[in-house]
DNA sequence: AGACATGAAGTTGTTAACAATTTGAGAGCG
DNA sequence: CGCTCTCAAATTGTTAACAACTTCATGTCT
């Protein structure tokens, strides 16, 4: 389970070998939900999809069964699903359990990483810096290549249930938050250092480092988030925890 | 979503209101399952369940995909599915990722828990210690007073994303770890101490104190295991990473 | 004798029709 | 005018039959 995710990039092919009807609909769901072309709060209903998808509505309810494990719809039973709609709120909560999960992962990764791996790290940060001389203003490469080291460190960590977490549970949910936030409150040239000391700290095989650095580093990036929304959007509703409920 | 879970007593007398036939036949397999009555590995084959529950192979499938997302079940397309068979090393894979969340839990909860849930923990800690003197050797009452030490804790940190993970997503994985590896390894009256502490870092507000305490508490617990899985089964196999895989 | 192809049995994947529930609109009444 | 009740339309839940795939045993060929 859990190989290396390498779809990070755009070029969602059809890579993944589909065994079945329900996988391939997944799939297809999972990707429109995480661009936007399935927008937050849009009503999801069975025929209308099974006839878009030309399947019947078996595969198609395995399909949806999956998407709420991924959290990124919500079903009430006798009633219907929507698209998930994030709140502020949920951003936040969902960067406190990365905190604790990849300082938790950063640190496993110190103890336990090979050469290999941390060769393969380094790799990704160089790549990064090149994205980033050659286009500053391009955000999208960059933060994949974000996400692609922060999933090397989990992957680092050896310890399937934090990758399973972090890289199948919870990663198309931080791809839609990045989607419907638009991401704003990037802040490269900070990140790189951080990503360098951390890559440092784990080299050095020093767990404790790595650690703190990691909480620092995913800490720093909700106050950015939260420090940029606030100013944006100023009092704007969005703060009840009923915005992300479903609304009838 | 996520109402206190009160269920943790024996008293599985079908409390929870159930719409539809997959979600009842899912909690009869859940409560099957962690029980032990249907033992790790055992093949799980859709005719036969269909025809003991009483219902067809539709709901049915709904039930083992919500199995699954509890990783309760592991199942492969076309092949069929099997209880989940875990490894100690699992096992501590799950000690690393509830220290650090449960150690987010507690720093949050020191921030933003009530009066009244402290009170609540506070009588749970009494009730906790009352069973404790009546009867030291009844093992039952006492761990599940400690799962509900725990979830209250998790509930005060009103971060309902952690709520899901730890009381949703892995309540039922640590369950099932107790009845399989017979919970051998408790250490109740060192325990009581750390919770108490645990508390009064709570009402004290001391989110660092907190964090740091809930830390030491759940690596406590899994050296325990670990020293006595190791004592007990000496150099037997279950080390493997491929003990946890499904064999054919 | 061993390895590989063949096929039958059984299980999973898929489909379409049927039943139960929710929802919304409209009629009727206070 | 507003409220409630009723009913019809639409959607979800459920069922049973069909199709595709896997697996394992049997038999053949080298």
């Amino acid at each position: 389970m859990s190989q290396p995710i390498f779809d990070t990039q755009d070029a969602d092919t059809e890579l993944p070998v589909v065994r079945t009807l329900a996988e391939r609909v997944f799939h297809q769901l999972q990707r429109a939900i995480v661009r936007g072309e399935l927008p937050p709060g849009t009503r999801i209903t069975e025929p209308e999809l099974s006839t878009h998808y030309g399947i019947s509505r078996g595969p198609l309810r395995e399909a949806m069964r999956r998407l709420e494990t991924y959290r990124l719809i919500e079903r009430v039973p006798h009633v219907g699903a929507r698209v998930v709609k994030l709140s502020m709120d949920e951003l936040l909560e969902l960067f406190d359990v990365r905190e604790a999960l990849e300082s938790m992962a950063a640190r496993l990764a110190a103890k336990s990483m090979t050469a290999e791996e941390i060769a393969g790290l380094r790799d990704v940060l160089a790549f990064h810096e090149r994205q980033e001389d050659l286009a500053s203003g391009e955000a999208y490469y960059q933060r994949e290549g974000d996400l692609d080291f922060h999933y090397r460190i989990v992957q680092g960590s050896h310890n399937r249930m934090l990758m399973t977490l972090l890289c199948d549970d919870l990663y198309y949910l931080v791809r839609l938050y990045r989607t419907q936030f638009s991401a704003k409150g990037s802040r490269p040239q900070r990140a790189f250092v951080e990503h360098h000391r951390i890559v440092d700290a784990i080299e050095a095989g020093d767990a404790e480092l790595a650690e703190l650095l990691m909480r620092r580093h995913v800490s720093a990036s909700r106050e950015n988030v939260a420090t940029h929304y606030a100013r944006t959007l100023g009092g704007e509703a969005g703060h009840s925890p009923e915005t992300s409920r479903i609304e009838s």
